[in-house]
DNA sequence: ACCTTACGTGTACGCCGTACACCTGTCAAC
DNA sequence: GTTGACAGGTGTACGGCGTACACGTAAGGT
């Protein structure tokens, strides 16, 4: 066995797929932020241009992440109205997302849908005109659940990297005068969460509360038409 | 008048306030992607190192920039109940937005809100909370508005960089048989734009519909309890 | 035996944010 | 008037990034 028999044997050929799949890794621990092409060629033990066989550049690895996770989402079920096929299906991107944190900022970085993400779109369009919704409120609609539609609901400033509390014990003292409602309403929900104040709102209700307002409210659309 | 004079009254001093205008508008021509330090400082006619007197760092510099923004919202008008008057400063909101486009995504890439912003979301909790919003209700509508009430929705895919007519024709007549329903419903909208087909629709109406699906899910919400 | 083709490598370029040491003009205190 | 502190612009440099381009090198068809 020469010592060229060693090498090849021990690395795998690079892949497309095992491109992604280390992308999807190296994102899922260490947010999206640590993600660039020279550590993920130094994950995959291969110097930095050698990605350049299997992705175009950057961006189009990006959009084939975002192929990964909206390839994660169950298909629709069959059997149920439009409405509660569609919003299992939501919640099902919903728990994708949550799997892969870096997601949702990566979908919306993308200027051009995949042909995976128009397929989904397809689909979902396709419970709305199946279940007796115009071909105009059914446009509407789309734009009215925009982002909802693949599970994340634009939130400002849910991050959570949590700060020492001492300071947001500070913070909070001073919002009591400059921003009472805000103060009023950090200080009265879910003191049952583990941290004092802020933040301890139970996310997937918040989601699902929102997701039902607006199907509740496109449902009212449709009989009404 | 020696020459150190005749460059003493060359440059006006660099300012907080300067930096962050000509920050904007280096975005707002150009988009925020070729918003750098160094462009930044070049067109100030200043070396890049000296910005940093003036904002502590890229990220700070943003937060400024979301600052001008938000600071160009209308205040809420006080003659009208909670809907109207929240109705009209969301798209007080997204006339800001509109006119710079990058501020959606700069808001986005926040991860902790400024005083300018905090003291924006409090006086919309204050009209939802004097119109009569329980503590608990008013919370929900909160997430369930999310980025809505900066006057963005999230949509997907609606960038305006248009392709050549061929490729987006050839691409059109794939989806009939591979997307049926967005064929459907691109062919169907808005043929009256100047592009036959796609990314017509009319983005204010639109906003406005989501919107009062909304407005009109929470109110009937309030109405309820 | 040769030539193509596929695919990993090495080097290099231009961009980025920013740390750090430095200069220089202004102004208060003596 | 000299001095010394300080505020604010400068110059240099470092490490990171995406990726263009030329170069091996191994496998397979002829």
């Amino acid at each position: 066995m020469t010592e060229v028999d060693v090498i090849a044997e021990a690395r795998t050929p690079l892949t497309r797929d095992r491109v992604l799949r280390a992308a999807v890794a190296l994102a899922d621990r260490g947010g999206i932020e640590s993600l660039s092409m020279r550590k993920l060629a130094q994950a995959l033990d291969v110097v930095p241009m050698a990605l350049y066989r299997h992705v175009a550049n950057k961006d189009e690895l990006l959009s084939g992440l975002v192929d990964v996770v909206v390839g994660e989402i169950d298909p629709p079920r069959t059997d149920a109205d439009w409405k509660t096929a569609m919003r299992e299906r939501i919640l099902s991107a919903r728990r994708a997302l949550l799997r892969h944190t870096w997601a949702s900022t990566v979908m919306e970085s993308r200027t051009t849908p995949t042909p995976v993400v128009l397929g989904y779109m397809d689909s979902m369009i396709g419970l709305l005109r199946t279940g007796g919704f115009s071909l105009d409120l059914t446009h509407h609609v789309l734009h009215a659940m925009g982002s909802r539609m693949f599970g994340f609901t634009q939130e400002l400033f849910n991050d959570t990297t949590d700060v020492d509390p001492e300071a947001a014990a500070e913070m909070w003292g001073a919002m009591a005068g400059t921003y009472p409602y805000i103060y009023e309403i950090f200080t009265t929900i879910s003191h049952d969460d583990r941290s004092v104040v802020g933040a301890g709102c139970d996310d997937q209700f918040e989601f699902e509360f929102a997701l039902d307002v607006m199907l509740d409210g496109i449902e009212r659309l449709r009989n009404r038409s």
